[in-house]
RNA sequence: GGCCCCAUCGUCUAGUGGUCUAGGACACCACCCUCUCAAGGUGGAGACACGGGUUCGAACCCCGUUGGGGCUGCCA
């Protein structure tokens, strides 16, 4: 039996850590595990720790790991320690492993992939078949295994998950070192949880399986009576077909919810509820909120589908939670960065800050800013196919225009004043106002919906206006 | 195949033996509001996977079944 102790009370402040490997684009999984241990860092007083997880040489790229601390830092998870990175503390990893083979914990092994491969196809039990286990092989140019204790079980304490039991003969001599020497995640992983003083293991539930061959090798390395860190294994962020997200197959690139205007608190938000919940049943919560409500024991067991609907409303929730004047800024922000489809030149602040009460309400992401405002700022309208299209089937569209035409060129010059206006025409043409003023709205932004029409209107200036009228009669006459 | 995890409305979840004819949120439907579209308001439809136990009493505890997932790399 090797039962690993439970850890023992914590006297110390948590340390947490966020250790990625740099593979690939940042994804909504790594955000939320990040998250949760920034959490747990800042709700108990603790350290959070960033290590990158660079062992394979070959499949790390600068890139990537630029990605991961851009992604970070719009999320506002800074960490206080690091980046540290495993490429950098090869000579750690090199004593652990000298230390271990001479103590015999470890074996060389000469077997390649597929003969291991070949040889467990007809045995009963998958999995490395133990053949150098007591061969003497030399570590030089050799993989080096592990050696499993035979009987015996080592049992995982998970916060989330409770007592976890692996059998050690359902475990197989894993391999800790290539052949070439280089360390592997499970060993760099465990030296660097040990050398950093690791209170706490926050990862996903993807890890589970390797985390007894993890307490495995931090005993051999600390003693059998090793105080190991706490673990707390998170349930999955799946698709909609239950699978593990994948960030080949499935749209969850972090970088793409900001560019369509996502705001960082809303991702935040969003991801602490799928797997956590406050106790007082809030979903609408601050970064602060979360600070203070998150904890451990609330954590879900269950895999959560990574909903953009659900997503997408909450952003909603945050824009709208936002004053005027903050908006404006978050959204042009974003906008300098996004494709528009006006100069930047003829944009004017004035205009887009009268317009911002008017689409504040009405947007659930950033992106959908830019349709709402850019008649602002073209300097001709571009007509929506489908919204000319239903002007065309208008047959009083014609008459309507060419009121509007005449009477706004004489009418006080304000949102009141046209709604008026527009009113009365209406009402000569026998229509209801909804009706009337779908192709004055056409005219004016190309589309039949937007933002209030005549708040709208009131911000260009008349001449404006009234060519845009006289542009879409010119088509309709044509 | 082996080991491990999981199982409440379509989705995210509340629920820790009686207050559950199961609550909230998103999505959906209807109505109200209304210059379009939203937002907001009101209402509606919608779930404890199944079978055994334990118990006076199970969504909650135990066992099994089924289903889903993860791991099973000289990746992490």
């Amino acid at each position: 039996m090797n039962d690993s102790p439970a850890p023992a009370t914590l006297t110390t402040a948590p340390r947490v850590r966020f250790a990625p490997s740099p593979t690939g684009f940042f994804h909504v999984g790594s955000a939320r595990t990040a998250l949760y241990n920034w959490l747990y860092a800042e709700a108990n007083g603790g350290t959070f720790i960033l290590r990158i997880e660079d062992t394979d040489e070959e499949r790390g790229r600068q890139e990537w790991l630029d990605g991961i601390i851009e992604a970070l830092h719009w999320l506002s998870l800074e960490p206080f320690e690091g980046p540290y990175r495993q490429s950098e503390r090869q000579g750690l990893y090199e004593q652990a492993l000298s230390r271990l083979f001479e103590e015999g914990w470890l074996y060389g092994c000469n077997c390649s992939r597929d003969e291991v491969v070949e040889r467990t196809r007809h045995n009963k039990i998958p999995g490395y078949d133990g053949k150098c286990r007591d061969l003497g092989l030399p570590r030089e140019g050799n993989a080096l295994r592990f050696r499993i204790p035979t009987g015996g079980t080592t049992t995982v304490h998970d916060l989330v998950r409770g007592d976890v039991e692996f059998p050690h003969d359902a475990m197989e001599d894993f391999v800790v070192a290539k052949s070439n020497g280089n360390p592997l995640f499970i060993l760099a992983n465990v030296v660097d949880d040990i050398d950093m003083n690791m209170t706490h293991v926050i990862r996903g539930e993807d890890l589970l399986p390797s985390t007894p061959k993890g307490i495995l090798l931090w005993q051999a390395l600390e003693g059998s009576g090793a105080c190991l860190p706490a673990f707390a294994h998170l349930p999955m962020l799946v698709n909609e077909k239950r699978q593990k997200l994948s960030k080949r197959r499935d749209p969850v690139s972090l970088d793409t919810f900001r560019e369509q205007g996502f705001l960082p608190e809303a991702m935040v938000n969003y991801l602490a509820l799928l797997g956590w919940s406050d106790p007082q049943g809030r979903e609408l919560l601050s970064r602060a909120e979360l600070v203070g409500s998150f904890s451990i024991d609330r954590v879900n067991h269950a895999p959560a589908f990574f909903d953009v609907a659900k997503l997408t409303h909450m952003n909603g929730e945050h824009i709208r939670a936002l004053d005027a004047e903050r908006f404006a800024g978050v959204a042009l922000d974003w906008l300098r960065t996004a494709d528009v489809p006006w100069e930047w030149a003829d944009f004017d602040m004035g205009l887009f800050s009268g317009m911002v009460p008017l689409v504040i309400e009405r947007v659930t992401t950033l992106g959908e800013v830019v349709p709402m405002v850019d008649f602002l700022f073209t300097k001709n309208v571009v007509f929506d196919e489908d919204s000319l299209e239903r002007v065309r089937r208008e047959t009083a569209a014609a008459a309507v225009l060419r009121q509007a035409r005449s009477r706004y060129e004489t009418c006080a010059w304000s949102a009141g004043e046209l709604h008026q206006v527009t009113q009365e025409i209406a009402e000569a043409e026998g229509m209801k106002l909804g009706r009337a003023q779908a192709p004055v709205r056409v005219a004016i932004t190309g589309r039949r919906v937007g933002p209030p029409l005549f708040d709208s209107m009131a911000l260009l200036a008349r001449d404006v206006v009234l060519s845009r009228l006289d542009a879409l009669i010119a088509v309709l006459g044509s």
